[in-house]
DNA sequence: TCTCGTAGTCGTACCGTGTACCAACAACGC
DNA sequence: GCGTTGTTGGTACACGGTACGACTACGAGA
């Protein structure tokens, strides 16, 4: 007898012959990315992916072992994001570097919370994908592997050490130090100054609220923009150290 | 009439007139400093810190609003040993700068831990006089403001991602990823392999073992002269860009 | 000398985390 | 019909930060 669970139409019922699970895991590390998107990486915890997705808690361990191969999920997702589409890579070294270095300041400027939360993430395929193509983007320069490894290693560094701090800057504009909290922080920076101890310090601010002094030191220009200039001084020096041609202008 | 706990030796007894707290806070940051760098930043927890120090869990909250604040104290103990003594300081800027990245790179290496989990500590005292150091140290360029913030920034940028991913090769090397994980983790490179997906990075390990591989592709140098050759390599795109005069050699 | 305010200490309890364990259920092959 | 196996999820535990408030003992005032 058919209970009444199953008089529901064709189109309620899942198609037979096919056990599926309910969910995915790129279902799950998409749910986990909006999270910490939304609300930082801090609101990511298992029972709120599960609440979130509609399911129990415990659920979430069939598609995973532990939380860290979740993470590993986001962290590959995200790493999806960062490479680039065979057209529009570059020719010349320069560019190629540039291009692949922009992209993954990008992501993790839009996720601002992953270079902090997915640092330990052991590396799955879209990072490997990743890799080659920052080989690839050098391959015309001739360096030898240890110079190769070098050169995505110091570019690399400089990429993620900017990111870092950019995505602080980007945190600190928002809501989360009150009003309050930069109020005290400015009186505990002139309580410093008074000192004397700080005249290097001192002459850089010139006396100014540092709240209208920031974008003048910052040279009016976008975080992105000192990210592009800095990173072309790098590849300037490389060039120089490692004898290696600029693209024509 | 004296009590029985009243009847030690003025010895045993504490001195008069003071009513002195049982701990500092320099202490409680330095067992909590001592704490992370022998067993990493996560065993350091209120409770694991009052038990190191024979006091109650709740102890350390007279000392101290939150953990966060107990964090600040760590970094400000950190940021104390970046600073660079007086006598050891060069004159030129390219020596100087140098020398404060180098012993910033130090530290960080030694706390591994330390660029990880201080990232959201605010500035204290030794934060600001580091960065007092940092503009003395290019003071001699002649930079205008948003000049000098760029350059610091840079270097910044490539010391912390330089660190981080260093104090990352070298948490690789320590039991923290067993025998079988990494014939696990190198197998499933293979796997990527054999797809002929990754051309470059084939070539680049060009069939050999990745244990054996890495010493080569590294150069054969220690890291923190792999350090100083990516910072060397950024000064020298700084000095050609900004115009500035390396010192004579 | 007695009393009282208070600086300093800490036990208990609450909520939130990751996850081990196990019971329940559903769909399949026979 | 059955047992098997894939899938779901409830309960419980250890551990985290910390709010609350009780307790202790010193120092000052009477």
């Amino acid at each position: 007898m058919a209970s009444v669970e199953d008089s529901g139409l064709i189109w309620t019922r899942p198609e037979p012959g096919t056990r599926r699970p309910k969910f995915t895991r790129d279902q799950i590390a998409a749910t986990a990315l909006a999270i910490a998107d939304a609300e930082g990486f801090a609101a990511v915890s298992m029972r709120r992916i599960a609440g979130e997705l509609g399911a129990g808690t415990m659920t979430l361990y069939y598609y995973v072992r532990t939380k860290d191969e979740l993470v590993a999920l986001m962290d590959d997702a995200i790493m999806a994001e960062v490479l680039i589409s065979a057209d529009e890579f570059p020719r010349h070294w320069y560019d190629a570097l540039t291009a692949v270095a922009t992209r993954t300041w990008d992501v993790l400027i839009r996720h601002p919370w992953a270079l902090h939360s997915l640092r330990n993430a052991p590396a799955g395929p879209n990072a490997a994908r990743h890799f080659e193509q920052s080989l690839a983007a050098i391959a015309d320069t001739g360096l030898d592997a240890p110079g190769t490894f070098a050169l995505l290693a110091w570019v690399d560094d400089y990429v993620h050490g900017n990111a870092l701090r950019s995505a602080e800057i980007r945190a600190a504009g928002e809501p989360a130090m009150d009003e309050q909290a930069i109020e005290e922080a400015i009186r505990f920076g002139q309580t410093l100054m008074a000192t004397g101890e700080f005249p290097h310090t001192a002459a850089l601010f010139d006396g100014a609220d540092p709240r209208d002094a920031f974008p003048t030191l910052l040279g009016d220009l976008s975080e992105r923009d000192r990210f592009l200039h800095g990173l072309a001084v790098l590849l300037d020096g490389v060039a120089h150290r490692l004898h290696l041609d600029l693209p024509p202008r």
